[in-house]
DNA sequence: AATTTGGTTCTTTTTTTTGTGAACTAACTG
DNA sequence: CAGTTAGTTCACAAAAAAAAGAACCAAATT
């Protein structure tokens, strides 16, 4: 059913999302909905095609719905499931990725505010530098992606 | 030793780096680099404020050092290493990780040059949009640090 | 009503990751 | 040279993550 070509694909996207902190099959099921000549695919054909059980397929299914990166829908006269990735908000996953790098000026300002650094002030200097572009960068997300929309057009 | 305060800010630095991909004791040694009053801490010091075995911290430390996250510097008459972060680095480091957000581009263009997709052309739309703003985004990367730059001076 | 289909849930097993402890080394110290 | 200090290495143990398998359930089919 799937070519060479496409099992490596789907070994690739999920190792990918593996070092994003996915759990290898949730990896691997995207990978699966992105190569799939329909961009769709049944319960069933996850577990023939990945070769996995049918409990990790539905636990990793129930979690990809629950972050909200598929969906599936019905055909008539017909109890299966497709499931497929919902692409249409790829950029708010990718906006909520960038936040997330953003996330460290949290914890860093406590950081900051808690230190004593009347012994090494550059070091304090640094912390705040970078706390600063984190901030900058939060600031410049948005921008960034209007930027993007209006060279498209 | 180490405050409550400052031993609840190591964990949850361990925590954030750990979402990373991290392992836990390289996290909380970063952690505890960043809290302690000199910026800097012994091995032996590392061992006894995280109460971690000798081997592990051996084994993070090397680690930190092959990633060129810390480095250490000795003082005369003591035989001791004293670890510290390199902080001056950190824009590196940033850009790395944004960088990272972008590799999907690599295999995403993969997909797209493998998929047939006379049957769903909106699909293949969605994946090509996708990849032209992960293209956009990384070659936006130094302007942002160019206009941080020039904004802060 | 019995069976099949399409899945879910729960317990167990397998695998991977993380950390320990003891033995070891290399450099210094008395 | 015997002992200490600072750290590394390696074989193993503990813990956590991932997946398997069997039992189960609800809706549809015969």
């Amino acid at each position: 059913m799937l070519s060479e070509k496409q099992k490596e694909l789907i070994e690739r996207i999920g190792v990918f999302h593996e070092h994003k902190g996915m759990q290898p099959l949730v990896g691997r099921i995207m990978g699966l909905l992105l190569v799939h000549g329909n961009a769709e695919a049944t319960f069933e054909e996850i577990v023939e095609e990945l070769s996995v059980s049918k409990s990790a397929v539905s636990n990793a299914l129930t979690f990809l719905q629950a972050k909200d990166r598929i969906t599936y829908h019905t055909k008539p006269g017909d109890r299966k499931r497709y499931f497929s990735l919902r692409m249409k908000n790829w950029s708010e996953e990718l906006e909520r990725e960038m936040l997330e790098i953003t996330k460290m000026k949290d914890v860093l300002d406590d950081v900051i505010q808690e230190r004593d650094d009347s012994s090494c002030p550059e070091f304090r200097k640094c912390l705040v530098d970078f706390s600063d572009f984190l901030d900058f960068f939060k600031n410049e997300i948005p921008s960034l992606f209007k930027k993007f929309r209006s060279q498209k057009s």
